[in-house]
RNA sequence: GGCCCCUUCGACUAGCGGUUAGGUCACUACCCUUUCAAGGUAGCGGCACGAGUUCGAAUCUCGUAGGGGUCACCA
């Protein structure tokens, strides 16, 4: 029997990096066992569905190279994939269950389940359906449910002893039945509960593996329940570590606390790769011990028996120290500068210049560590003029005849190379018996606008003959037009400036251009 | 609080009775160096605790502690 896993989100916002991570460790496990990976989607909840979420999470699996082999919109034999349009196959299922003693209707309204929560806590006593409705005899209830009159559907789980499931990565784990409530099966909407519709639709669809986070451990016996009742035979069941914040407990990662929005990482500029790679470390490591792979890769060799069960921290610094390895190290230069490219178009440059745009992606690579990074430093080799921060407006100040020197001296160069321009800055440092880097850092700061750039030398080659003197040029005019470091009160202004700029900057939403589609 | 699960450096992890407890990120120092990075070298740092089993426990058992999850007509 083939292996069949599956996804099922709740399209109720954002693509969650949570159901990224399930969903990597469900596509690796069906594509290892050479089965399928199934999309379904969870949409039960009228309250909560946000209608553009699945085309999202379908976009964000794509994106990760983890494209489900059945699902809506993708087809498959097990379909409908959308349990909003599945209710006639679960008011069947519930029917028999009805018919069968299993389950029962029950008419308690919202008002009286919060009296009896109210009265369980002041008397001190668990909280929970406490199974009142069990008694109605099935005529009264069917005569009522006739009538109209609102009720859902409840299942009747045993009072006494255990109920126990297998888990693949526990073993077995037991749940003393009296904690097992009589779980709403049917809402009163007509809409089955993630309990039921789950059971149903893994029957139904054929799916042999359940992996899902751990969260769903404690409501497994429900489901096992549920299965007998049923009188099916219950799916492999394996549960995942769940995602952790960064904070000193530890808790189930959420929104509240940190970005958990897939799309969000795609907009930061990092690569799915990375994040792939990233989330198949959480909780799972290599045989051989390599923490750079391919999703391909990780397939070959992923096997579930090597998920560890202590909560991962979902850790940017190794996320992002994990992309700039991707950028640096593991993709080609050319596969950079096809994903930058995009970004800087959004920038406002033109990176038709392929050579042009190699260089520099080559030069700054290894100074970012997202594409979103890359593409802002790269502003200095693509904009029509450079702005100078107070830093720098000191350090061109300082470097006034120096930079009249090399204008000089460049306009003059013949051949506009490497070693060309290297020898001209050794030799005119000689010459003026100075110290390499008072001349070196006013030029590039002419040439960049800060302080913090890659080798002079490069720059300057990789900008050419024209754009290093235009450069050259607009520096010692704006040095001319008084650049002072002899003006606090203008360079506090420009300063506080500067600090608004950063800040509205760092508010707005950043880019997210397509990329490898 | 009841129930369930978990527990190796700050973080991610290797380890599945005998290891100087290994690697990666982060951090620190040094090297390289015209700045910033990258790179190189080194360092810091851990088996939650207590019993038991065993010739021998990070590895097995039990207990304690700590943490997490869950107790909805949400998934």
């Amino acid at each position: 029997m083939p292996v069949v896993t599956r996804i099922a989100p709740s399209p109720t916002g954002d693509p969650h990096v949570g159901t990224a991570y399930v969903a990597l460790f469900n596509y690796a496990f069906a594509k290892r066992q050479g089965g399928r990976f199934v999309l379904r989607v969870e949409d039960t909840d009228r309250a909560r569905y946000v209608a553009a979420a699945e085309a999202r999470i379908i976009d964000v699996l794509r994106w990760l190279g983890l494209a489900p082999d059945e699902g809506p919109g993708i087809g498959g034999e097990h379909g409908p994939y959308r349990q909003s349009e599945r209710l006639a196959i679960y008011r069947e299922h519930v029917d028999r269950l009805l018919a069968e003693g299993h389950a029962y209707r029950a008419f308690e309204t919202a008002d009286e389940l919060d009296a009896m929560r109210l009265e369980q806590q002041r008397r001190g006593i668990d909280p929970g359906y406490d199974g009142r409705g069990r008694g109605l005899d099935p005529v009264e209830q069917r005569r009522r449910a006739d009538a109209g009159e609102p009720h859902v559907v409840r299942l009747r789980t045993p009072d006494e002893g255990h109920t126990t499931f297998h888990d693949l990565l526990r073993g077995d784990v037991s749940v003393p039945n009296a904690e097992i409530r009589d779980t709403v099966l049917l809402k009163s909407d007509g809409y089955p509960t993630y309990h039921l519709a789950n059971v149903i639709d893994d029957h139904l669809m054929g799916v042999t593996h359940v992996v899902r986070a751990e969260e769903w451990v404690v409501s497994t016996p429900l489901h096992v329940l549920l299965y007998q009742a049923f009188d099916w035979t219950p799916p492999v069941f394996a549960h995942l570590p769940l995602l952790r914040n960064p904070d000193a407990n530890k808790t189930k990662i959420s929104k509240r606390k940190m970005d958990t929005s897939a799309e969000s990482y795609r907009a930061q500029g990092i690569l799915p790769e990375a994040l792939v790679n990233f989330l198949a470390t959480m909780g799972w490591s290599m045989p051989d011990g390599r923490e750079v792979f391919t999703l391909e890769e990780f397939v070959a060799a992923f096997d579930l028996e090597r998920v560890s069960l202590g909560g991962p921290v979902f850790d940017l610094k190794r996320l992002r120290n994990l992309n700039a390895r991707y950028l640096r190290e593991v993709l080609s230069l050319e596969a950079v500068a096809e994903r930058v490219a995009p970004w800087l178009v959004e920038r406002g440059h033109d990176p038709s210049d392929e050579d042009y745009l190699l260089d520099v992606v080559d030069v700054l690579r290894p100074r970012a560590e997202t594409l979103a990074e890359l593409a802002e430093q790269a502003d200095y080799f693509y904009v029509e003029r450079v702005s100078y921060d107070a830093d720098a407006r000191r350090r061109l100040a300082a470097g006034q005849s120096y930079l009249e020197d090399l204008e000089r001296e460049f306009s003059r160069l013949e051949f506009f190379d490497d070693d060309a321009i290297d020898d001209l800055l050794h030799d005119y440092v000689q010459r003026q018996a100075v110290p390499l880097g008072k001349v070196l850092m006013p030029l590039r700061v002419a040439l960049t606008g800060t302080s913090q750039a890659p080798a002079v030398v490069d720059l300057v080659a990789i900008m050419g003959r024209g754009r290093t003197l235009t450069r050259l040029g607009q520096a010692l005019q704006a040095i001319q037009e008084g650049l002072p470091d002899d003006d606090p009160e203008r360079l506090k202004a420009e300063a506080e400036a500067a600090a608004k700029a950063a800040a509205a900057k760092g508010k707005r939403r950043p880019p997210m251009p397509a990329e490898r589609s």
